[in-house]
DNA sequence: CCTACCGATCGGTAGG
DNA sequence: CCTACCGATCGGTAGG
């Protein structure tokens, strides 16, 4: 039905308005008044397409949980070696970073709003996909792919390492979106030092 | 005057559960009355010792700033080579991280809620010292001492791969401080990748 | 250091 | 989609 459409359409605008907000004063310090403002509408008609702030929060955390965990198992099902995989989910996070305006609130810290049963059960998703990509470094580790580092460090090292893009990668910048991903895995996977 | 110690005792204290209360739920959802039970008061009292909410913040913001400028300085001074220079450097941001509950709220985030003027004062002094951070990188790139990668890019990859030790970094751990240092210093420097 | 309390703002609802 | 409004909570003050 067309209702339903529209709503759909609005829900969705909503939400990346929320976004914007949620990555610019975080989650707890935007009001529905702010929100709605973005929108055009006054903060009770909000609820016509979203039934709680939360909502909000939890959807697009949830979100990009399941997009990271079925990008995981696409990579997982390739033969291809440690440092390929390392490379594809590396790329898979710069190019959310720079693209998806709903994943720095999902990444960058926001989820810990979330009040239970959705806490534990993102953390249980979050936990899920690091053990996962520390399997990949583990195995890369065995090859002789990669240095004798700690697993764990180097986990959360390549995952933070990318987490200042969303605020710094704005379309009037020079540089293209290939050239970076390229720079960034170029850097975390030979280091800043010449050979 | 023994009543002027002992106010300033209490002062750190708050400061320091503050700094405990932001790190965990943020600075915004952290109200008042969060931090007076955190440290057996009522609300009204922590105004004895404290002027506002966000003067917390800004003493807690700029302390930080000015210790990390002060060791830019010394760093500078020194005759030591780029691949030194950003080594110290990265030491005080994983030194930092791990042993001073306060830094985490300057350097993840909670300095935005500052309003003006604090806020662009704080932008300013922090530019600043990325600036002096990537003139060293781009200093290390002219000597040949690091990769031709863009100083930009390999400053803020530097900058937020240490911003997870954090909450990783548990007493419990069963690597030491020193060991962590090498292992992302060496990481950051040398990339996952084995030569 | 506390009790008592302030106006402002919060997320959200009622009712049309 | 709006006006009108709710109880709860916010940062902070008065006064002792």
């Amino acid at each position: 039905m067309a209702t339903t459409e529209k709503n759909k359409t609005k829900k969705q605008l909503i939400r990346e308005a929320a976004a914007r907000l949620f990555r610019d004063k975080g989650y707890s310090a935007t009001s529905m008044r702010d929100l709605a403002d973005a929108v055009h509408l006054k903060a009770s008609s909000l609820y016509n397409h979203i039934s709680s702030k939360e909502e909000i929060l939890k959807d697009i955390c949830f979100e990009n949980a399941q997009r990271f965990l079925a990008t995981m198992e696409e990579v997982e099902r390739t033969q291809a070696s440690a440092t390929e995989k390392v490379k594809a989910l590396l790329r898979l996070h710069i190019h959310t970073a720079t693209e998806d305006i709903t994943s720095v609130t999902a990444f960058n810290d926001e989820w810990r709003h979330l009040s239970e049963p959705y806490l534990s059960e993102f953390k249980a998703l979050r936990k899920n996909y690091e053990g996962r990509f520390q399997a990949i470094i583990e195995a890369g580790i065995r090859s002789g792919e990669f240095q004798a580092v700690e697993p764990a460090i180097a986990l959360y090292t390549l995952f933070s390492a990318v987490r200042w893009l969303y605020d710094w990668y704005k379309p009037g910048k020079k540089i293209g979106a290939e050239a970076l991903e390229k720079q960034v895995c170029g850097l975390l996977m030979q280091g800043l030092g010449r050979k």
